[in-house]
DNA sequence: ACTTTGTTGAGTATATTTGTCAACAAAAGG
DNA sequence: CCTTTTGTTGACAAATATACTCAACAAAGT
């Protein structure tokens, strides 16, 4: 029951931007470098990201890319959804066919059971809920102290 | 977030033995067919739970395998832990120094709450719980008609 | 023009999953 | 005993998925 390094860069490269947003473009090289991830392989990441509009980008000098919408508007659902597919533990939840046994297995429910549990907490938090997590960890700067 | 093989076929077994439970030794070989899994495989998904007392076996003509504890007593939050390890969505939950942004990292902390929400169902889920769902989708059999 | 950045697709190394197979061990029956 | 039947173990291997790399390209700036 692994996230894949989709789900997880993806979420990170999200929060970056939502870190960001309203600050115009953000380079990729830049979050490769913050959150050590291989810029090739982050490009694969915002791709889909970009063509589910949740992404916008422009390239050449001073480009980059940036949240199409508010932090408060992006569900974790819908982030991990596009990167990952479905939260599904198995693929009998989404098509029935993919198992013959699926209209008598009693397994299948509970699996389905666990699915609504995560997608609960998916749902119910927001890039902006991560936003405001992730400033009051930060931990104080040297400068913090010599106010 | 998907389940393997190992956590679908593991639960499907021990839903089979929990079915049987107190009737005697239930063969590998019975088992495999009713539910489609390879003989060998099941050996190997079977070694865990033995090793972990939630199952007893015994060699030999008429030998097989049987539950240790009553279903009641079996929580798929034990069945999944020995079969898939933790069911924590990203290292870090399990050993923070898997990760060396753990300290200060927002995302870590949604990955543990919907860890929780999975944890809940298995946790308030056992093996006879499977059992009374099951036995309410059998479908009727043809028997079932000429009472 | 030229540089900087994002975009796309092909290819690949590695790891994980999902098995197979064969030798072995123990229980039961004759 | 001896044979058959079953579970046990470990080595191995095929298939798949993951996590990249790289190179060619496209567009935006200067």
């Amino acid at each position: 029951m692994k996230l894949s390094t989709r789900g997880r860069y993806g979420t990170r490269l999200l929060l970056e931007l939502a870190l960001h947003s309203g600050d115009g473009p953000v380079q990729l090289k830049e979050i490769a470098q913050r959150q050590d991830i291989s810029l090739g392989y982050l490009e694969h990441l915002v791709t889909p990201l970009i063509a589910a509009g949740m992404v916008r980008s422009t390239r050449g000098a001073h480009g980059g890319v940036w949240l199409a919408k508010s932090p408060w508007e992006i569900k974790l659902s819908e982030v991990v959804g596009l990167l990952e597919g479905s939260t599904a533990p198995v693929d009998c939840l989404n098509d029935p066919e993919a198992c013959p046994r699926s209209d008598f297995c009693a397994t299948r429910d509970v699996w389905a059971e666990v699915k609504e549990a995560m997608d609960g907490v998916l749902e119910s938090t927001t890039l902006q809920d991560l936003v405001e997590r992730q400033k009051s960890k930060q931990k104080p700067t040297e400068a913090m102290y010599h106010i």
